[in-house]
RNA sequence: GGUGCCAUAGCUCCGUUGGUAGAGCAAAGGACUGAAAAUCCUUGUGUCCCCGGUUCGAUUCCUGGUGGCACCA
C-alpha cells in the first residue's frame, strides 16, 4: 500500500514500484474512478496506463452508484485472482476510506435504497436535522450518545439503516478489523508543508494548462452529483454559475487542495502501521519494501 | 496644490459615551465504518499608523505628520 495527500508524488513513485515488483497498480482513490474526469483528478494517462496496467482508473460513470464498501468487495476480488499470478501487488492512493475499506474492512450494513435515501434528505430539507436527531434518540438511542449529532450526514445514514431494516444502526457496528489472506506492508509519503503546497499550487496551474475549465463545462450538467462534489469542480461550477471570477475559483481550488492534503494527513498520521518516508528516498523505500516482503511468513 | 473621508487580526470590517478590543474569511488542530476530494467539530491571533497634547488613564478626544481613497484645481 503506497498512500500519502494530494500531490506528495504517489503517481510518479508507484511505477517504479510496479515495475520493480511486477506488479500492476490498483488505484485508492474515489474520484480518479470517473472517467469523465482525468485531469482535475490527475489521473493516470493514457500512456501512463499502457506502461504499467491499472485498476480502478476511469472505470466508472459519475451517474454511477459507488462506496467505500463496494470499492472493499471490487478489490479482494480482483486481489484474489491477481494473486494468483503474482506474489505482491501494488495499490497506490490517497483516499483515506478506500485504503482502510481495504485494509480494515467495512462492517456489513445494507446499501441504502433510493426511496429512503430521498425520504430522509426530503425530511432533512424540509425539517432541518434537530427532528431527525430526537427520531435517532428513540429509535438507536446507543447510536444517538456517540454520534456527532450536529453532522447531517451521519445522522441521517444511521436513521436510513433503521428504517430500512426495522434494526438499530448499531446492531450493524462491530467496527472490527477483518482478516485479510495476505499481508500488508504500508508505504506513507511525506513532505514538508511549504514543500507540498508549492507542488500543489502548480499541479492546479498545470491542470488549468492542461484543459481543466473545458473539463469541467463539460460535466456541468451533472454538477449535483456526488461524484462532483469534487475539489476541482465544484470551485469552477460556482464561477460557471457566475457567483466568483475565474481566478478565484482557481485560488479556491489551489486552498481547498492544500485543505484536503492536511485532512489527508490528520487520518493517516493516527495509523501506526504507516512507515514515512520523503519521496525522494527511493533507496529508503526500497530497502524497506524487501526486508519486510523477505520476512518469513508466519 | 486645496478640501473631505479613511487608517484596528494575514484579509474584509464592526467596536470602545476615554478603563488596551471582536465578527466573518484565511490559518492551525481534531473527528470519521456503505455519498469520504464528502460531512462535521474546536482554537488563536493585535505597537488599534507615527510624534506630541489634554487626562489618573488615549486605540478612542485634540494639534501635527505619514500613507491611501474621492472630489476640486
Amino acid at each position: 500500500m503506497l498512500l500519502g495527500p494530494t500531490g506528495v508524488g504517489k503517481t510518479a513513485l508507484s511505477f517504479a514500484l510496479a515495475e520493480r515488483l511486477g506488479s500492476p497498480i490498483l488505484s485508492a482513490d474515489s474520484r480518479q474512478l470517473y472517467a469523465e474526469i482525468p485531469i482535475g483528478t490527475a489521473a493516470p494517462t493514457k500512456e501512463e496506463q499502457e506502461r504499467v496496467k491499472h485498476y480502478f482508473i476511469g472505470t466508472h460513470h459519475l451517474t454511477d452508484y459507488y462506496s467505500a464498501a463496494q470499492y472493499e468487495i471490487d478489490v479482494l476480488k480482483l486481489t484474489s485472482e491477481l494473486f494468483q499470478s503474482h506474489n505482491t501487488l501494488l495499490l497506490t492512493g490517497g483516499s483515506m476510506m478506500y485504503i482502510d475499506a481495504v485494509c480494515k474492512g467495512i462492517d456489513d450494513i445494507p446499501t441504502v435504497d433510493d426511496i429512503t435515501r430521498r425520504t430522509l434528505l426530503d425530511r432533512y430539507e424540509q425539517e432541518g436535522l434537530e427532528p431527525l436527531v430526537n427520531e435517532l434518540r428513540l429509535l438507536d438511542p446507543e447510536y444517538y450518545h456517540i454520534v456527532d449529532q450536529k453532522n447531517p450526514k451521519r445522522v441521517i445514514h444511521a436513521l436510513e439503516i433503521c428504517y430500512m431494516t426495522g434494526r438499530t444502526y448499531t446492531s450493524f457496528r462491530t467496527r472490527s478489523t477483518k482478516e485479510r489472506p495476505f499481508r500488508i506492508i504500508k508505504i506513507g509519503l511525506h513532505r514538508e508543508r511549504e514543500e507540498l503546497y508549492t507542488r500543489i499550487n502548480c499541479r492546479v496551474d498545470q491542470m488549468i494548462a492542461d484543459g481543466l475549465i473545458e473539463e469541467a463545462r463539460r460535466v456541468y450538467s451533472y454538477r449535483h452529483l456526488n461524484s462532483l462534489n469534487t475539489v476541482g469542480y465544484k470551485e469552477l461550477f460556482a464561477h460557471f454559475d457566475g457567483s466568483c471570477t475565474l481566478e478565484f475559483a482557481i485560488e479556491k481550488i489551489k486552498q481547498n487542495s492544500r485543505i484536503y492534503s492536511r485532512k489527508q494527513m490528520t487520518w493517516f498520521r493516527r495509523d501506526e502501521e504507516i512507515r514515512w518516508f520523503h519521496p525522494d528516498e527511493k533507496a529508503a523505500i526500497t530497502e524497506y519494501l524487501y526486508s519486510r516482503l523477505n520476512q518469513s511468513l508466519f
